[in-house]
DNA sequence: CCTGGCACTCGGTAGCATCGAGTGCCAACG
DNA sequence: CGTTGGCACTCGATGCTACCGAGTGCCAGG
């Protein structure tokens, strides 16, 4: 799509705009490394780029700084996956390490993310669907409420509050807990919400009760982990920006479907508009899924500002991801 | 310590300088009710009370604004805690509505926090040493591995991986939760670190095992909550401010040690420096701690600029402290 | 086709005058 | 003697002008 020479000066524009957040030139790009023309051949090559959306000018007498066309072609063509030896170390030791509970291991990957990156990083917790039952509980609360506890396989812990039908003691929940364990265990969550009554009378209006509300909220047990909003500020000099941002970091479903919609495109970068949210004009989002078993269970990801350093963000991205995805399938 | 006009020209200030976040102008001032003398001796006054301590100007022709230690006055002896009738009403609701879940009503209840006040709101889950157990029950993981799982009184439940000396069985697991459900129910968190050994030395050195390690992480189980950063965002202008903010509020432990430092000097408002904390020297916190059953288990607050409005954020927190204490009473 | 050279553009900065909000102080007043 | 109107003064904000220089577009020569 684009010959090799205006390739080579869009991705000098793009670096250099990445490192320096100023526009940049055609004096720095003649000067930089891959780039072999005088600084007057540069400037014909990116009214070209500009032309043809690449590239735009902030006033007449301005550097370039890349449109969002042309941080895509970077993206998609020139940009090498990079991570550091340091880093790389860094991300194998993490997951080496032992982590209490999944919970903090998962907040504990958003801080290696932002760490290696210096972006804000946003982890989704594998969805517990897919997760085997290792045990389940019913555990009285108050009269007529009881909590379901369910452990799975790989140490997650899902828990719903459940209204009784009718006042229920220790004894009647103990049963119905024995019942479901021997019809559950070994299964995925959603089999809770379907039937296996004991044909016992005492017990079957609470067990229907567990079928009708463990179901309920079952699409809701998506976590989301979000940490580096520090990061993000001191990306943005407007503090309108910033808080913008902000209001969408906060909304833990917009940020799930955000990921989400990315991924389902097929997508592993989105790119200012690409994100499909207002607020996120000038921001970058950088996402890898990753697999338990083989199959895609969650999302690890990135947030900068679209000058972002997407070789190593890519890169973060993608071997924290696999490397998780690794060691949630050990258990 | 102050005579009566001066302390009502303090409060007109004040007040002023909260709506506008202008220095304010003696003109202003005079005319403000509650005051009623001309421009002129408001100036003699405010003069008096900037080399008392009290206002500052930002430069010499310019209006005045208060400094930590006028707040300080404001706070003490002039700010009657006020919530709208609406205010009230919708927090009414919010308690007397359901919840899923404690931990969804915390964060809900930071949310009604940011809504009512526009500030960030920070709550601290009560900590769970207090609450009685309502089950116990290990569930294994992997061969060495076993999760402890423990449900309170109030429907939290605790969990911790516990690294086991042995292999062991689903058997003995069932076993030790049912010799550990006889000896702990009803008693709180701490009872699981003490002794209570079976005799059964097939047990014992798995009791051991939870013991050492049930209460290694005990005082880390403080949960915090926080929402409306972006509210913070808006409230200041320096972006430079927005992030060191940002930092303090990621940092949970953080979080937790600023407020338990407040509510320990007695304090139910940190203005400034008064925090301890110089990227929060912009900064206002206002605090009430929250009891269940007489006893003092966590705390709500909100974090906005020094010129935050006080009597708001004020009666906004005692009114939510006190319903949450309440709600979470009933369990 | 590439390149050095050159005129041109335009944002940024500095210097300067102006404006006005707000002050401090003083003299007059009740 | 405390209060008040009046007034000179201060100083940030605003607007204007001149100037500088980074960077451009274009052209003529290699």
């Amino acid at each position: 799509m684009l010959d090799e020479r205006k390739a080579s000066i869009l991705r000098a524009v793009v670096e250099e705009y990445i490192k320096s957040a100023q526009p940049v030139g055609s004096g720095l790009v003649a000067d930089a490394p891959g780039v072999s023309v005088s600084s007057a051949t540069v400037r014909n090559e990116m009214a070209a780029l500009e032309t043809d959306g690449f590239l735009t000018q902030p006033h007449t007498s301005a550097g370039r700084i890349p449109t969002e066309k042309g941080y895509r072609y970077f993206v998609d063509a020139l940009a090498e996956p990079s991570l550091g030896r340091a880093a790389s170390v860094q991300v194998k030791e993490f997951f080496d390490q032992a982590h209490a509970g999944i919970e903090q291991m998962l907040t504990d990957t958003t801080r290696l993310l932002t760490g290696l990156t210096d972006y804000a990083a946003v982890v989704i917790g594998p969805h517990h669907e897919a997760g085997k039952i290792r045990s389940v509980q019913l555990v009285g609360l108050a009269p007529q409420v009881a909590l379901l506890v369910v452990v799975l396989g790989n140490g997650a812990v899902e828990k719903r509050t459940i209204d009784l039908p009718a006042e229920a003691n220790d004894e009647e929940l103990a049963r119905a807990s024995a019942h479901l364990n021997t019809h559950a265990i070994g299964h995925p969550l959603t089999t809770l919400s379907q039937a296996s009554l004991s044909g016992d009378p005492s017990l079957d209006p609470l067990l229907v009760a567990v079928q009708t509300q463990a179901g309920a909220a079952e699409d809701d047990t998506e976590q989301v982990f979000v940490t580096g909003a520090s990061r993000m500020a001191a990306s943005f000099e407007a503090v309108e920006t910033v808080r913008s941002v902000l209001t969408i970091l906060e909304q833990q479903l917009v940020v799930v479907s955000l990921l989400r919609d990315v991924v389902d495109r097929g997508l592993n970068v989105a790119i200012g508009s690409e994100t499909g949210m207002q607020p996120l004009a000038e921001c970058a989002l950088v996402v890898a899924p990753y697999t338990v078993d083989g199959e895609q269970v969650g999302t690890v990801g990135v947030l900068g500002p679209t000058r972002m350093n997407y070789p190593q963000a890519l890169a973060a991205v993608a071997v924290v991801g696999q490397r998780l995805g690794h060691r949630l399938s050990e258990g």
